[in-house]
DNA sequence: CTGTTAGCGCTTTCAT
DNA sequence: ATGAAAGCGCTAACAG
């Protein structure tokens, strides 16, 4: 068994209460009394029991998220996560003693955001997670957060200006490097242009990859040249504007990259045009329309995040924070996927059965 | 706050002890009353805090994992996560209650594996986790301690036919697949023969493997011929001495698919060999050695599985397992990882500092 | 400064 | 067939 409180408390000769008090570095005990049962917690080697200790606080975290609104699939994949993640009944067992709150603000409205962020952060709840906008006063309101103690997660677009505690989501330079080395093996040889079509250069994560996959293609050094970005503001509308203007003005267009979303327009206008498609085309994010995409050809490659990762890893990481206590940052980092054609996962999964107990 | 057994006691008009008979499916409750508890469970919406209930049994989930001894290094990674699951100090709050204990046998020794599995049964673990080899008496064993109520997870390498509860691992047919649509990409419109290394087709991963490989290299209908399958057995020496006749003997070699373990061996070869390399190598699992590798231009893609994710995912199936409990496929499905050059991951990352509580 | 005591939500004797 | 009461490991009043 393992040593409890009770063993420490023995070891070291004192109270329960007073254990208690040392192992939460709570004031009001002699310096000389806390060595001894820092001495006995040593020799006996004892861990503090996360479970009993919450059960007994009756500690809830409230954790609230802050998600762009609008009709971008990846982010609506990340809510319905985020409410999964918050639902005790469809994870007994799990991230337990969590009550998860959501928000949803206008996309690219560093204003709103900002003051979403300073409301959220009014009934001090365990800790925040948030889609950043890189501006300064959402910066200012992630400070201001912090000043008062309550921790805050960037996902998927980083803040790093702001302090923020932790960042969940990909390396984005990284993931632009990838897309620019895939492209250039998908390219090997041929010769031509390459365009980038972004959401929003003010989004840290789209001017992060399309960095990187400068980066890339620069290194490259064959005979690809690369368009100046097209911002579609992750509308499929305007994506499928661009994206048609693109397809017919630029003979010699060998490549795109599709970095933010409004994937469905580009898919749209890859499948209408009758000019010859580009050789090789890599977007952002599994959804219905580039998992089709893939399946059928139009779309060479998707890089992704897995939004259900990214929920978990964000409250599991806040939980971390508001408890003052370590987490494993290899179980945290959110993998640049990659999905060809031959490894899409299946389409969508439920829990699985409850294995009803011996018995009945 | 949640409805708590008191809650559902008082309005089902019943003691503790009956809610709790009921909610554990135990005898000697009148189906009246256990009418009247479950109308009480289903208006409150009471759902069972497994974390109280754990600590109320003083449960704790022995858990046993049988891993191949060798240097394999993804196995002696698998085998580094393990230990590390099942260390308190290393992830409190995290997966508790469980005690991990390991046993390694020689690698591809069905009747090893069998008498270990038997052995781990005896006294009664919660679950027990296995790396199979796909032979009758391993399918046996399995099917024995399955009989006996200890739910099995197979971990990479599956045995379907033994029924066993669980497979912790990839899809390697799709892993397969992927790595021929890699190769036909990277290969795109060159004619050669394509080798590939496997280290034993009676370990199922790697049949699998050479399966969705050789039908997507069919697909791919171009000019490229799949030389007979190598045996390499995951040993460097012998991978080594069938990669160097390879390079000597096969002029038009244009792709070597190396789908087992031993790619040190493969590495030295292409290395040091005076021939032209071929164009396209990919190899299965990321160690030190395939790393350099990727970094170097040596090998062009690694497929891999990530195996602190396998240790983890388990260790909650099991669990669930155990427990009667529902578990969430998405969570648990093991990603075909792909990296290049560009997407790396960080070499190794230790537990985060652990934030001390306010007030010290 | 330190100790006593009553619970957190659940399970488990042992009575009835 | 059902209930009362003690206790899992920890925290939180409230006394001293």
């Amino acid at each position: 068994m393992r040593p409890t409180v009770h063993d420490i408390a023995a070891e070291a000769g004192v109270s329960l209460a007073t254990v208690d008090r040392v192992l939460n570095a709570r004031a009001g005990v002699r310096s000389e009394t806390r060595l001894r049962v820092q001495a006995a917690v040593e020799r006996l080697g004892y861990v503090r029991d996360v479970a009993a200790a919450n059960l007994a606080k009756s500690r809830i975290y409230p954790i609230r998220f802050i998600l762009p609104s609008g009709d971008n699939p990846f982010m609506r994949a990340l809510e319905a996560h985020v409410r999964q993640v918050g639902n005790p009944a469809l994870r007994p067992g799990g991230l337990e003693r969590v009550a998860v709150s959501l928000d949803c603000v206008p996309p690219l409205d560093a204003p709103a955001l900002a003051a979403a962020l300073i409301k959220a952060g009014e009934d001090e709840p365990a800790g925040i997670a948030v889609v950043a906008v890189e501006a300064p006063e959402v910066a200012a309101a992630v400070r201001t957060l912090q000043a008062r103690g309550i921790p805050v997660a960037t996902l998927v677009s980083d803040l790093p200006a702001s302090g923020r505690n932790h960042f969940a989501g990909i390396d984005n330079m990284a993931a632009g490097r990838t897309a620019g080395g895939l492209m250039r093996r998908f390219l090997s040889g041929s010769r031509g242009a390459v365009a980038v079509i972004a959401g929003s250069l003010s989004l840290r994560d789209h001017r992060e990859r399309l960095d990187g996959f400068a980066q890339a293609l620069r290194e490259a050094g064959e005979g690809l040249t690369l368009l100046p970005v097209l911002e579609g503001e992750d509308d499929p509308a305007k994506v499928e504007a661009l994206a048609k203007r693109l397809l017919a003005e630029q003979p010699d267009l060998a490549g795109i990259y599709s970095l933010g979303a409004g994937d469905r327009g580009l898919v749209r206008a890859l499948a209408q045009t009758k000019m010859p498609r580009p050789q090789a085309v890599v977007v952002h994010e599994l959804s219905d329309h580039t998992r089709q995409a893939l399946e059928e050809g139009l779309v060479d490659a998707v890089l992704a995040q897995d939004p259900g990762h990214i929920a978990r890893s964000a409250v599991r990481v806040l939980r971390a924070f508001a408890d003052g206590l370590v987490f494993d940052p290899a179980q945290e980092r959110i993998r640049i996927d990659i999905f060809l054609k031959d490894n899409l996962p299946p389409a969508r999964q439920a829990l699985s059965d409850p294995h009803l107990p011996t018995g009945e």
